[in-house]
DNA sequence: TTAGGAGTTCGAGTCGGCTCTAGGTCAAAC
DNA sequence: GTTTGACCTAGAGCCGACTCGAACTCCTAA
């Protein structure tokens, strides 16, 4: 039994972003509302939460989410399509990587050339100059 | 000598986005024009719009590179704070890159589980159901 | 009983990074 | 000589994922 604002903390969402989700359909069970029309989430919502925050960190469209979420509410029978969407992401989050990597691989270089100028002239550079 | 359809095809930069990385200082070396008011790029264009891909695709903002841009087009004496942008940036991508591997774990994890299930029951699926 | 704080809805605004459109110029091919 | 196609500028539009604001309702505690 949780507060939109408690949900937030534990989560890293915002509040507004807490209502945001629940209204595109990013949620796997509905959240119940006290007397006052006041949102009560519990530890599965925010369970859930906290696995599609992994899921947007490393990428995923709300859109796909949101796919996710209405296999998961629809049951048994779904798993082939999860599982597929879940490959699907699996490929783009290795690739990311990959590409990273690669982009790191540059960065590094770059890092080490302006380390191996500045050592050699700390006072008046004198390198090549360009990039 | 490059039109900027050329450039455009060797850096997987749109027309569109070459023009709008120039007028946002993102070209360490101004673009000639040719009689007509055509853009002329040369070899050193392609290699730095490259570089700057390269930069974007790891997630460096056009602010950054367009800092980076000017460090390079006032020459040397600039390399410490060239060396500093990098570093950081450096960083960011380590960082996303452990992000992205955690995240993937998770994602490999549930790829498992949903194969696990389907291999047990292929016809009807009787699993936990949740999430 | 009233002030404060946390919650509500709905809709508008923001931001980065392009992308696209309109309206025009120019050189070459037909 | 006109049509085609690539180029130009300036500025508007788009997209995703929030973020924020206004105007309101509650509950609690002083």
């Amino acid at each position: 039994m949780l507060t939109i604002s408690q949900v937030a903390e534990r989560t890293g969402l915002s509040v507004h972003a807490l209502r945001f989700y629940e209204q595109e359909g990013i949620l796997a069970h509905p959240v119940e509302r006290d007397g006052g029309g006041r949102r009560v989430y519990t530890e599965e919502h925010v369970d859930w939460l906290t696995m599609c925050v992994l899921l947007r960190a490393s990428g995923m469209p709300l859109p796909d989410i949101r796919r996710y979420t209405e296999l998961v509410r629809q049951g048994p029978g779904t798993e082939d399509e999860r599982l597929e969407l879940m490959r699907a992401h699996q490929e783009r989050v290795t690739g990311q990587i990959d590409e990273l990597t690669r982009c790191l691989d540059l960065i590094t270089f770059k890092v080490g050339v302006y380390e191996d100028r500045l050592a050699d002239s700390p006072e008046r550079v004198c390198g090549v100059g360009r990039m």
